[in-house]
DNA sequence: GAATAACCGAGACGGTACGTCCAGTCTTGAA
DNA sequence: TTCAAGACTGGACGTACCGTCTCGGTTATTC
């Protein structure tokens, strides 16, 4: 995260915000208004009025530009809750995750770089280190929360319980392309959870 | 290349099986060689021998042409068990599905599928249809059978419980990366199926 | 249209000769109208109608393109004389080369060729292979049909005569940027061949 | 033109000799080394440890940057003799022409400059005005010399026998490629000169 | 002796063209 | 008709330089 001080900061920085800030915003119209085929480098760099060597100074490629416009949407749209009850706070995550891949233009970037990583073995560790590694976390901490204040079982196998939880919402997300009630994700985690 | 005309023979000049066979071979081999990326329609002409005219004429993509190859492997490695239990079969099977995406070649191709599918409806459409649900209904099949034999409950809702044993499964192949033991199936088993 | 041998070119084409022209043509048009520096690959593509790669395909570089223009057209319009006369042969000649350097289109791709040539060491050689030599054989044949006819003195060193023939004409050409009169391509003719 | 380094007392604008004199090398150097097409602004930037702005700031394009070494260079190797005779001046001034450009790394120089100006016009009428017309106003002094003198006939055309003179030269070494040996050079001023 | 301003290095920026790879279409000649 | 071969248009790739533009740092008069 770049260190935005307040109106304008004394920003010695030789990077131009502005055009970040335009490519990330190019790449993700692309993505939502004609597809992952349209988001190429050319297309982004035309769009945002910007030059391509812009973007190969600053991004390694295509898809690290759609995981840092991921990485900046989802921290706002899918913060983990903490209402206090583990149960209750699975719940809310996973309707909102839901939504947010079913929904959501940012969660279409979610799965194209999840379909990327597929491809590209070096993309998918940028992804699970810079994105799914700080959400496991967080993730992780919601569940010890409920095991901590007696809520959940001692024995709870942290790890298990979130692939349980979170698996069958991508696998309809991912593969079969059905549809994600919010009884079906209730449902799951009365299953994982009690 | 004899054109066999043991069986009946009327149309002695139609498509050729070599071709075929070579075209499926070339385009698996380059997947598990080189990579997705090495996957390219002159890329498999030239290893298969064959012209790129061939390919165009047969498989509307290339895609496509590993969809058959998948679905050619996958009916030998991947067959739905029927041991007489159902928790004993979703076992087996789990556990079968968990080698096969993680050690087999042909695995490799179906998580390449699964990932080109994110970027493409019309492939997604064409995998949904031409693997997933005759899969799909076989595995169907497979928890039905425990219902019916009251080994499971009658209130099982089926395609919930298949989503929720194939779900983490996929969700540590194509998202964590992370390990898939026999213990971690049997346990998701366990965990839907009681 | 019946493909009747006789009317179009019946050679079992692989290379479209209309792509061909329409390159060549391109080339000579663009150094013509906008300068050398307006002769780059991607603007004769985009003039001839023509991919990138069927120039890539055909020939080494774009210098090699206006080659060819000068070879197909220096054939035609700087043809060697031979009116019976050596001196008289020369004096045509040399006025035809300095009409052809100072007037034609197509002698602005001789002289942009000879520049190019003092970048390019591999150019030099193809320039001189391919157009230089063939002509200074001919240029050669004009002064010894002039020596065996008795007109000019068997002493006569033919190749030091001809680069003091020619030299003049191209110095003023290259470098001062002078006229190159009638008058003054006669003198050096009466100089040098008395 | 460039501030005379003895002239002090009043305050000239604060140019960096240094960078001006390694701009200058670095150009010369890139040319003799790795050829034309490697003397680049960025290279030569580089090389000098300079920033492309300096050399924006002093020169109008890198061809005005190899203009000045060349200048500074054949005002030391290519010096207009004046030995009492023109004729003797008029050899060895070829000679050292000759050895000039074929063997010393500023005639390459001085060669490239000329290829260069088939291409610009600009730079033709910079190399012209700067190069160019001061050493061809000594090239007339040099043989106006011989006519006062009696050696020459006073019906000479002085700028014609220069360029009879210079080009015969120039056609070998920047279009025949062929050697230029003394007794050419020797030949070509008994033929014109007498 | 501080302020000022041209000069310097560094290098980001919007661009153009490079030469390559591959897509998908079309044509040829043999079997 | 199919097939191997491969030329064709077209689009994107990632790279190299172009010429312009700040950004701080450095001198070296000038106030």
């Amino acid at each position: 995260m770049s260190p935005t001080p307040g109106a304008k900061g004394r920003a010695p920085h030789r990077r131009s915000e502005q055009a970040r800030i335009a490519v990330l915003h190019a790449a993700d119209d692309l993505l939502a208004e004609r597809g992952f085929a349209a988001v190429t480098i050319e297309g982004i760099a035309a769009r945002a009025g910007v030059a391509k060597q812009t973007i190969y100074r600053w991004w390694p490629s295509k898809v690290e530009v759609l995981l840092d416009t991921l990485i900046e949407d989802s921290e706002q749209a899918l913060a983990v809750p903490d209402t206090g009850s583990a149960v209750e706070d699975a719940r809310q995550y996973l309707h909102a995750l839901a939504s947010f891949i079913t929904g959501d233009p940012a969660g279409k970037v979610l799965l194209a770089l999840i379909g990327e990583a597929q491809h590209d073995e070096q993309m998918a560790g940028a992804f699970r280190t810079r994105y799914l590694e700080p959400r496991r976390e967080a993730e992780r901490a919601m569940l010890a929360r409920g095991v901590a204040a007696g809520e959940l079982s001692p024995d709870l196998d942290v790890d298990r319980a979130l692939d349980e939880l979170l698996g069958p919402i991508f696998y309809r997300a991912l593969i079969t392309g059905g549809p994600i009630s919010r009884t079906f994700t209730d449902l799951v985690v009365f299953q994982v959870l009690g």
